[in-house]
DNA sequence: TTACCTGCAAACTGTTTGCCGCTGT
DNA sequence: ACAGCGGCAAACAGTTTGCAGGTAA
């Protein structure tokens, strides 16, 4: 059995199959966006994508981190999330789901299980045919910390 | 009694009153820019609301506009709501709160009663101690016509 | 060999900022 | 009178696009 440089739930070469499946390629720079989303676990923005790869392959172009993540959504290995700011997160499609909460007041990012927003998808669902992506935009709001200082 | 230009639930008066209050100031532009929000009902965003000022008042400037509404948001009369794109939605802070759904695939925008998201933000509340703002954000996902469609 | 993909430079959109003269209070 | 405010022009961040040469399959 030949090594693996990544070990992860989805291996390398089955999303080089994906990949090539459709008439796209696997390039070095895709192998590196892929490597980099990653390493990252977590949500990740263009810019830090491209900044880490910049690390062992300097010529990277954000256009091309850019392209890449775009190519990558069309293909399902990708998604991405809205949080308070104007930029975009990235991560891999089959990461861990949950729902992002943001304190407006001190930035903070919480987690919350998917399952806690589930039962509003089902309202929206049953109530208006909907079908919501709950972790496709963090909730904004006031955490606790922040909240029990403002109401003092 | 005097004849109001503006019949609306907060009178023309008292909010000048209140911008007076802060040491800030009614200008003419500040006006239009209250009266453009009012006219809109619903969120409008920035672009929309200089080009209606511009009607009446050619001379406008974006830039005055983004001020005028920063200035109103710190005087909690002006808030403003996040939809898909990176265009910032602004409406008057009295006005019907609600919640917006969004379509991923055509765009359509549905709105529904803060009751119905209510519940989620209990919840937040009692197990992060995190004071949701559900209206803040819109709900991104798949109206059930476009649902339908894929399904098939 | 032929699409697809890349780096580079330039454009683009929504928004912010510095400056300086004007104006509401 | 004087701090707040407006118009103008320029800057800004994040992202997108056109191009011409390079490369995976």
């Amino acid at each position: 059995m030949r090594a693996r440089a990544i070990t992860h739930a989805t291996p390398a070469e089955s999303i080089g199959e994906r990949v090539r499946a459709t008439g796209k390629r696997m390039t070095v720079q895709r192998r590196l966006v892929l490597e980099a989303l990653q390493q990252a676990k977590h949500h990740t923005t263009a810019e830090e994508i491209a900044s880490r790869i910049r690390r062992q392959y300097p010529q990277i172009d954000p256009s091309t981190v850019y392209r890449n993540l775009e190519a990558l959504e069309e293909l399902g290995l990708v998604t991405h999330t809205h949080f308070e700011d104007r930029v975009t997160r990235w991560h891999l499609a089959d990461a861990h789901r949950h729902g992002h909460l943001i304190c407006r007041s001190c930035g903070a990012e919480l987690e919350v299980p998917m399952s806690l927003l589930e039962p509003l998808a089902a309202k929206l669902r049953a109530k208006h045919g909907f079908v919501a992506d709950l972790a496709h935009s963090a909730v904004v709001g006031v955490c606790s910390a922040c909240a029990s200082v403002s109401s003092r």
